[in-house]
Formats: C-alpha cells, structure tokens, sequence
RNA sequence: GCCGGGAUGGCAGAGGUGGUCAACGCGCGUGUCUGAAAAACACGUUAUCCAGGUUCGACUCCUGGUCCCGGCA
C-alpha cells in the first residue's frame, strides 16, 4: 500500500516547514495546495518558502508547458510558479497538474507530502468531485455576465431546476455559483442532447477519487492504485495565530512586497485579475492609487489575513478524518511521527 | 473672546411634521462551498453627549453644561 501525507491547517501555522522536515526524513517531496503560489512573479506576497532552492525544469507537462519545481539538496517543492498572474488557475487545473506530480512521486518510490491551505484543492485530490471536470464555457458566461441575480436564478430555474433546489440560500445569491451551475446545466443538457461536448479532464483514470481518504471508503475498484492518505491539521489557539499573522506582515513589508507589486504592474498585470485579489495585493490597489496611507493598507491587509484564517478554520473543522495538532505544544511532533 | 455648525451602535454616516422610529456601508460574530476558493456569497449583531424643562409622549422643541469643527478676532 503506497502513502500519501496532506498537510492542511490555517495561514501561518508552518505547514511548509513541517513539510519539509517529514520529506527528509521520509524520503518526500512536497506538492503544495495553494491558489496563489501557483503564480510565478508573486512569491512575497503568497509567502513562497523558497529561499536557498532553485528552480528546475522538470518533464511534466501544463498546457503543453514543462513546469518546474523547486529543489534545494534534494528536497524538492512541486506546484509553484505553474502560471503567470494573467492566467485564470482553477481547481480543475490543478486537480490534473498535482495528479500528474503525485503520480509522478509515486512512481519514482517516493512519499508525496501535500502541502497547503486551499481546502477546495486538497478536496479535490481525494475526494470524487464530478463537476470540477467540466471546464469553462466562455459563450456561456459572457451570455449571463450582465444579468443580475434574480435573472440568474430564472434563467437556471428555467434549464435545470433541480440543480437549482439542491443549491442553498447562499450559493443563490451567490453570482459566480450561479453562472457555474448554469454552465454545468449546460454542459450536461449537450451532452445529453448527444452533441459533443468539450473535452473534459484528459485523464478519467484518475480523475474521481484515485486518492482515497480513509472518509471515503471506496466504492469502486482502485486496483493497485489505491493511495492511503494520512490527513495532518496543524491550528493554534486564535491568539497566537492573529499574533503570527501580525509578524507575518512586518516580515513581507521588510522583504519588499511593495517592490514586488511594483513589478508586477509594470509587467502590465492589472488589479482587476484573479490573482491581484489575494491577500496583501489587493489592499495595495488604494494605496497605489494614492487613496490610502501605508498605515490603513496594513490595518486592511491584517483584518483580512485573519477573516481568511477564520474561514479556513471553518472549512477544515468541517473536514472528515484530520488528525489535528496543535503546533504550540512541545510534544506535536512527536506525537505525530507515531502516525507515520 | 465673538459668530456659526455639530454631537446618532465598535467605526463611518443617513433620515423624519414631536407618536412603537432608527437606513445603507464597514467592522464584529456564525456559516456556505464541485473549474475565480487568499474568491464569491448567506445569516446574525449593538445606538440617539450630560442635566433640567415643555408635553399624554422627545432622538426630534426650549434652557444650561461638556466636547468637537469652521469663520472672525
């Protein structure tokens, strides 16, 4: 039986690190699970833990791309720097790129160590989620970009009603879910209608539930596949995660986090891209604007670190079968060496 | 010192002819979650500067006080 470790947890909780100490002493390597180190150019704002590695080219492919990894002796960081701040990254996309890592992990005999504090990547790894293989249809959404929401709602209603009773109060009044599940509705209603329809993951193989967790007992056959999945959650007690987030932002100033947006602009990235509205870029859009002093960017940046940290906590106290640590207690370490 | 304006929830900031008044936004709290997820969204949350007076009743009118802002000196 081949293993697999994930490493997930709020902001500031030192996953990396953890990460990093477990792949040398078990042979791993890691493959991180975050939306917004995936962009290359953006390393001090997403908090890229890169110093004293080296960018290597591999041999697995991204849209037809070689992408690269990050190597220090021989410890190796996979899924940074995938695309550039103008590409528009998603789960589906990395669901196939970290699948294509972690097989390639394997097969060298080596323990793939995932890393990273977006709950829905991770999700997507070992949990079968059919959707999340439909890709985008831009006809689709430029036909709905300007309609509010009451005419999202109408217009699902109208093509896929059960979809839409399934949906809950949030989600509909929520115009991104919306227009997803309209695409969906529109994607399976083609396909239904016998047309084609877009190519969808390129690998069903391993696209639903290769990895399983032990919170999904598998159904299927896996065969020899099969990937056990050990889930560690690193937290805090709340007060010394909002105290980690304050000294997190003294640190990225320091290293010049303002140079590093200065850089990306001049590049030609705009604010309006997905990967400007991460945090600490997009609290900088005023203050390059002129709008806003330093001092109430960091204030701004602060407030939603931690609302961020808080909802991470949500989403992963919701998940099944973590084994929770609690990296202020001395003996975590150990205590979780006796997992592997 | 004089003249004028103002004091509303944690912040910012509306409103109405005295009649259960008290918006919106932000924050805060709790959540949602299958291709934007560090995103987007839902639900909840607290108030009329102080002391008198007029009145059946005052956040709203009157007097005094305290504090703030602008102008004149």
């Amino acid at each position: 039986m081949t293993k697999m470790i994930i490493i997930c947890g709020p902001t500031t909780t030192g996953k990396t690190e953890l990460g990093l100490r477990l792949a040398k002493k078990f042979n791993g390597e890691i493959v991180s699970a975050d939306s917004r180190q995936v962009y290359k150019g953006m390393d001090i704002g997403t908090g890229k833990d890169i110093s004293n590695f080296k960018f290597q080219i591999s041999k697995i492919k991204f849209n037809n791309k070689n992408i690269g990894y990050y190597e220090n002796k021989r410890l190796k960081i996979w899924g940074l720097d995938i695309v550039n701040p103008d590409y528009q990254f998603n789960v589906g996309e990395y669901k196939k790129i970290a699948e294509k890592i972690i097989a390639d992990i394997l097969k060298r005999g080596k323990l793939p160590i995932v890393v990273g504090g977006t709950g829905l990547y991770i999700k997507s790894l070992i949990e079968p989620l059919e959707f999340v293989s439909i890709p985008p249809n831009e006809k689709v959404r430029e036909e709905v970009r300007n309609l509010g929401i009451k005419e999202l709602k109408n217009k699902l209603q109208k093509i896929d009603n059960e979809r839409y009773l399934k949906m809950n109060n949030s989600d509909r009044n929520n115009p991104r879910r919306l227009i997803r599940a309209i695409e969906i509705a529109n994607y399976l209603h083609n396909r239904h209608s016998g047309e084609d329809p877009p190519a969808g993951g390129d690998d069903s193989r391993i696209n639903n539930g290769f990895w399983t967790s032990p919170s999904t007992p598998s159904s299927g056959q896996r065969g020899q596949n099969d990937v056990k999945v050990l889930l560690i959650g690193l937290t805090a007690p709340k007060e010394v995660l909002y105290k980690r987030v304050k000294d997190r932002i003294k640190k990225r100033l320091g290293q010049g986090i303002i140079k590093e947006i200065k850089s990306l602009l001049k590049r030609g990235y705009e604010w309006e891209l997905p990967s400007m509205s991460g945090l600490g870029y997009k609290e900088f859009h005023p203050f390059f604007k002129k709008k806003a002093e330093l001092s109430e960017v960091l204030r701004k940046w602060q407030q939603d670190e931690i609302k961020y940290l808080k909802r991470q906590l949500v989403w992963f106290k919701k998940m099944p079968n973590i084994h929770w640590f609690d990296i202020t207690k001395p003996e975590f370490y150990t205590e979780m060496e006796n997992l592997l």
